[in-house]
RNA sequence: UGGGGUGUCGUCAAGCGGUAAGACACAGGCCUUUGGAGCCUGCAUUCGGAGGUUCGAAUCCUCCCGCCCCAG
């Protein structure tokens, strides 16, 4: 049933993506491996930690290999300095200018993983069916929808669904995330069945970038301003909007509180940041725009609706509202803390992903 | 040199006779395929110095020392 199928594995090296091409291996699917590079070497930086953008790329493409050798299939490494460059990074350093904190995440993943890295793929002479990942996130035909939609991991605690609601209807018909069904601890032991003990050893988590710096990725030169209390008296100085975020407690510089102050808006016309106490991150209402629908607005099964608001923060119930210009407004039953322009929402009807949004404002 | 003020953790800063808040910074840990995000823990046996009064002082008194302001 699955003969014939031809499946590339977007391998990373790490335990998550060589366990994915191990299991379809195992199902008995014809497959290769796909590799990203998208550090081209240009950028001067001093890596501190395990990420995807930094010159530790070449270790990890390495691994890649070096599990397809182990699996006995091909793999091939595909160049996507350019497209990420002007997908991922120029998005970043724009979101950041204006104020907002983007997540790269999402972007990559919509635009650049499930989209350039299987096109480029293609174009140059690599067919295949299907296209697989290790993100911990599940994928259904619904016939009753007449779409394909995407179900949460089975194991919330490492569900990836957050990072993939920006999938499209074409993409989500192409892929196949084996992982979805399973925990972190079964992945575990299936490395070690496969023979890939040693890929336990890697760091788990990846951070965007090896280097906590990202100065150089901003296109425009920070400038430093004023940072004020609700009130509107300074109470401080920071180094330039774009290296504050919302809910952000530490490396403010403010002496002499009663309590901690975070930032709790970004005015990059004004050049301003406003901080208080936590009291003031609270709010009920958000409004996002560049929406994207797993299961459009009118088609939603009843129940109750859950936003996550973050990627680390558990859904929380609310009500959602379509407006006119297509922009989505939601009301939360409980104040949301620190929600945040350029981050994503995204919304659940219980393992279903409704779709999701960019984060413009909020309100209390 | 007169007059006034002040001196508490690296920094800001509570305390006002009853046995050193808090914040920033720093260090370590946790969380995490976004975030200089968040969370947790640690961080002054000691309050410029020396005496004194008290059962008991950072808190009262005395004398030094250092800053700050006003006068000249």
């Amino acid at each position: 049933m699955t003969s014939g199928k031809r499946v590339a594995v977007g391998m990373s090296g790490g335990i998550d993506s060589t366990v994915t091409a191990y299991l379809l291996k195992e199902k008995g699917y014809d497959i290769i491996g796909l590799t990203m590079k998208i550090w081209d070497g240009s950028m001067a930086c001093d890596p501190v930690r395990s990420g995807c953008y930094g010159p530790g790329e070449a270790s990890d493409i390495e691994d890649a290999k070096k599990a397809a050798a182990g699996l006995g299939i091909e793999h091939f490494v595909v160049d996507l300095c350019a497209e990420y460059d002007s997908v991922v990074l120029d998005y970043f350093s724009a979101e950041y200018t204006d104020g907002r904190t983007p997540n790269p995440c999402v972007v990559c993943n919509s635009r650049v993983k499930f989209g350039s890295l299987i096109e480029k793929a293609r174009t140059s002479g690599i067919p295949f069916d299907l296209f697989a990942t290790g993100h911990y996130a599940r994928v259904r035909r619904d016939a009753a929808l007449g779409r394909y939609t995407l179900l949460r991991g089975t194991d919330k605690s490492k569900d990836q669904s957050y990072f993939l609601y920006r999938l499209s209807q074409d993409q989500l018909s192409q892929v196949l995330f084996p992982l979805g069904e399973f925990s972190k601890q079964d992945v575990k032991a299936l490395a070690l069945e496969a023979g890939f003990g040693e890929y336990l050893e890697k760091r788990e988590s990846q951070d965007f970038l090896e280097f906590t710096d990202y100065t150089p990725l901003l296109k425009e030169t920070p400038r430093a301003g004023n940072i004020v209390d609700t009130a509107g008296k300074i109470i401080g100085k920071h180094r330039g909007v774009a290296f504050y975020t919302i809910g952000q407690r530490r490396a403010l510089g403010l002496a002499g509180l009663k309590e901690p102050y975070y930032v709790i808006r970004i005015d990059a016309a004004g050049n301003e940041i406003v901080a208080g106490p936590k009291e003031e991150l609270m709010s009920r209402g958000l409004v996002a725009e560049n929406v994207n629908w797993l299961v459009p607005f009118p088609e939603w099964p009843d129940g109750v609706i859950h936003a996550k608001i973050r990627s680390t923060a558990p859904p929380a119930q609310c009500v959602a509202d379509l407006r006119d210009d297509g922009s989505l407004a939601l009301c939360f039953k409980e104040p949301q803390e620190s929600i945040t322009p350029g981050q994503s929402v995204v919304l659940y009807r219980g393992e279903l992903v409704l779709g999701g949004g960019i984060i413009t404002g909020s309100s209390r």
